[in-house]
DNA sequence: CGTTTTATTGAATAGCCTCAATATCGGTGG
DNA sequence: CCACCGATATTGAGGCTATTCAATAAAACG
């Protein structure tokens, strides 16, 4: 009998629908490499190891992201069963960070065993996931948002995260992008009343900053604006990681000294 | 010469890395099913069929999640190339729903296609899938929260959605459950001070609904809170749908006039 | 036991909301 | 071509929620 059954995942997936035999194998394959955290461990600065993706066992942790100003919006709680770094899987950064709130276990499952189990078509898988991932990030940055931003910030930093997307697919310009959104929809996204949108776009519009005016968006200021919404589109960076082809250990500059925005 | 490298997917994955002929194949089949949507378009009653995924060719939407008291919460909006649907591939019912801004067109891709894209071991894909699409549901709710919910019905919603998920790893109990977190992590997670939720906390305790203290949460009035908190823990549910095997034509109940939370 | 984290309470302020009214625009039909 | 209509945008006044600042109490920890 596998006791891999009891392991949190395992009951997750099982209420899922039954899992063969192989597959409860290949679970408990993946379990066998653990990794313990001490209580109150922070991987803030990237020190979690890329390219591998954690099954917690036990223990609670978060993910969260850090505001500019210091201040610390959590996406998540992260307790046994949870899977906690999709998207390190496939971004060459996460800006996504997990600390532990109890002392923890976790198995590491390697990229590799991940992409093998999931064999097929190598390049569409990354390709999902990374769409998956991304679509995460945008996610958790908009919850960062409502959380911890007030506003004209918050609407700023939406106005420029929809023209990084379009960018990325040809349908924003220098200058601006045609945008079919109304006031009505800003404010069901960020969580604001249509007038409070209203008010805030004037303020912005004056200050010369952005005009969302007549289905279109245009930044008289893009480089303010930026700015003014504290804007690093870094989470939205479409540029897969590669993928690690065997061979080579990996050089990465060890996260060098990152500058760390304190409180 | 692919055409199929100027649909904005194509365009994405290929930044993401270039893609195999094999690959680019792959996704020009997927391309080939088409659907048009009218502006204005809401698929805000699961009309539109689970058990598939969307590509956005062209086209502006966005999903949502309509809250009890008939406010909406847009989670994020979608542009061309950007994947609708993810958890209806696998949830029974994703309380996700998705509404068009323009008229749109979508390459509409079947939960098989998907899966015998993910070959390998399709339990354990379907498992991942799953995960994957509840903790983007817990996210989505944590977004409506934020953006929809004062603070001592945020409170109370997250404290009741942390139980359900401990209870299906085994770790609450009836009258609750051991919570090793702190009012901060609550702030911090909900987008509250320290100090409001400090009062919220009391407020809820002395009418007798929760008790947050001392690393325990109990909960003194289940039911009351679960009303006072509009607690609805379907967007949870772990129970996976069936995968289709093969035949037999679908007899989904045609959705008949769910009841609809006005405005 | 001192020290640090966590919890608790008060007073004053600010940001955003609610309610309410008016203006503008695009389309429709007479 | 103009009157009309619904959807969207704009502006004002007052109120409430949650914040900020500040101080103290109570646990947790070594």
């Amino acid at each position: 009998m596998l006791t891999v059954c009891e392991s949190p995942i395992a009951r997750k997936f099982t209420a899922a629908g039954t899992l063969s035999t192989v597959e409860l194998g290949i679970l408990s394959d993946i379990h066998r490499r653990r990794r313990r955290f001490r209580s109150g461990t922070d991987f803030g600065h990237n020190e979690l190891p890329n390219r591998s993706l954690y099954i917690l066992a036990s223990g609670w942790g978060f993910t969260y992201i850090l505001l500019p100003d210091g201040s610390r919006q959590i996406i998540d709680f992260r307790i046994p069963g949870d899977i906690i770094g999709w998207g390190s899987l496939v971004l060459p950064k996460s800006d996504r960070m997990v600390a532990m709130i109890t002392s923890a276990e976790a198995s590491e499952v390697l990229e590799a065993d991940v992409l093998s189990t999931f064999v097929a078509t190598p390049g569409l898988v990354r390709g999902f996931l990374l769409a998956a991932s991304r679509d995460e990030s945008v996610a958790a940055e908009r919850l960062a948002g409502l959380g911890r931003r007030q506003a004209s910030e918050r609407i700023a930093h939406f106005l420029l995260e929809l023209a990084m997307r379009l960018k990325a697919v040809g349908l924003c310009g220098k200058q601006g992008f045609s945008c079919p959104l109304t006031q009505y929809h800003l404010a069901d996204a960020l969580g604001l009343t249509p007038v409070h949108v209203n008010r805030v776009l004037r303020d912005l519009r004056e200050d010369g900053l952005v005009t969302f005016q007549k289905g279109k968006v245009t930044f008289d200021d893009f480089d303010s604006l930026v700015l003014f919404a504290n804007f690093d589109g870094a989470y939205l960076d479409c540029t897969l990681s590669e993928p690690r082809r065997a061979s080579g250990p990996d050089h990465r500059p060890k996260a060098a000294e990152r500058s760390h925005p304190g409180p």
